[in-house]
DNA sequence: CGTACGATCTATAGCTGCTATAGGGTCAAG
DNA sequence: CTTGACCCTATAGCAGCTATAGATCGTACG
């Protein structure tokens, strides 16, 4: 089997299979007359397996160490299960962590569409002081464009709009 | 103000200060007589603009947009709206397919951590065929150590256990 | 005055997990 | 004999930093 037909039933692409090859998850193959790699039935299951586990969004180190455990098996094995638990735990907390980012950018939005305070005010949030970002380049009582919503205009102190 | 100072008030690296300037985030500032940047409030905060949109996830090459604009308004500004919306969006989906990683996840401990099956599931699991990864370097009618938790042992066919 | 230190400077390489590009070789079919 | 699909190696690029090496600046201490 070749490394394009490899890459079919591993679903992989071939230069991921060679990066493997050369990162040593993956043993170099055989080779053909025409220097071509070959693989048997071991490979396509190693790689396979490689596969899963990023797909459960482990590091090529893990995957690695597992690797390593699957060739030279010692009696506890209970450190594969403390692996997966620590993912979960990872996978958990970065959930947490944008589902806060969701939050934050949802009062962001707010800042401009349909909120009291006048609008722009997301380049404002951002910026967490108190002039308008669109004005610091006017000079001395020239006005900006109003915002594209219509009715509103910046918050900031060189308008008169709420 | 030198770097050092406005990396603490921004709450950035010194390094990563230098690499918004290389990458046109920051303009070149003034420069002291042996060489070392200058910033003055201006800087301060267009840093800590870039600093809040970077907490919101946004990426160099739109915060270089959301810049550009605040340099030069033009009158419609719903595009940064969207771009907040289009984030939200990003985020959603990232946590969703989070979620379903964790669920993933969680059918892959049970395998290990008290499911009827037998142990060292996981790696079974992972590899997604038949045999067990322990087993695969071992000599005919050999067996491995049971799994570090306890009474289980594999559940491929090198065993007679349940 | 010298010197020790901390902060700064530039330039370059490294991180993760690939992906893309350039420039070539192999092999079977038409 | 040429075409086209496949394969080879080597190198650079992506994002957003981070780390390293080796030099310079500026101030405080003895």
């Amino acid at each position: 089997m070749r490394i394009g037909e490899l890459a079919k039933v591993a679903d992989c692409q071939v230069v991921t299979i060679r990066y493997y090859e050369k990162e040593g998850l993956l043993p170099p193959p055989e080779r053909s007359e025409g220097n071509y790699r070959l693989y048997d039935e071991a490979q396509v299951e190693r790689l396979r397996f490689i596969r899963h586990c990023r797909l459960h969004g482990m590091t090529l180190d893990e995957i690695r160490q597992l690797l390593a455990f699957q060739e030279n098996p010692v009696s506890d094995c209970s450190w594969v299960d403390d692996l997966v638990s620590r993912h979960i735990e990872n996978v958990e907390s970065q959930i947490a962590s944008l589902q806060q980012l969701k939050a934050r950018l949802e009062v962001l939005r707010r800042e401009c569409s349909g909120g009291r305070h006048g609008d722009c005010g997301i380049l404002q949030s951002l910026t967490a002081s108190d002039d308008c970002p669109f004005c610091r380049n006017l000079k001395d009582g020239e006005d900006h464009a109003p915002c594209g919503r219509g009715e509103h205009h910046c918050g900031c102190r060189n308008h008169t709009s709420r």
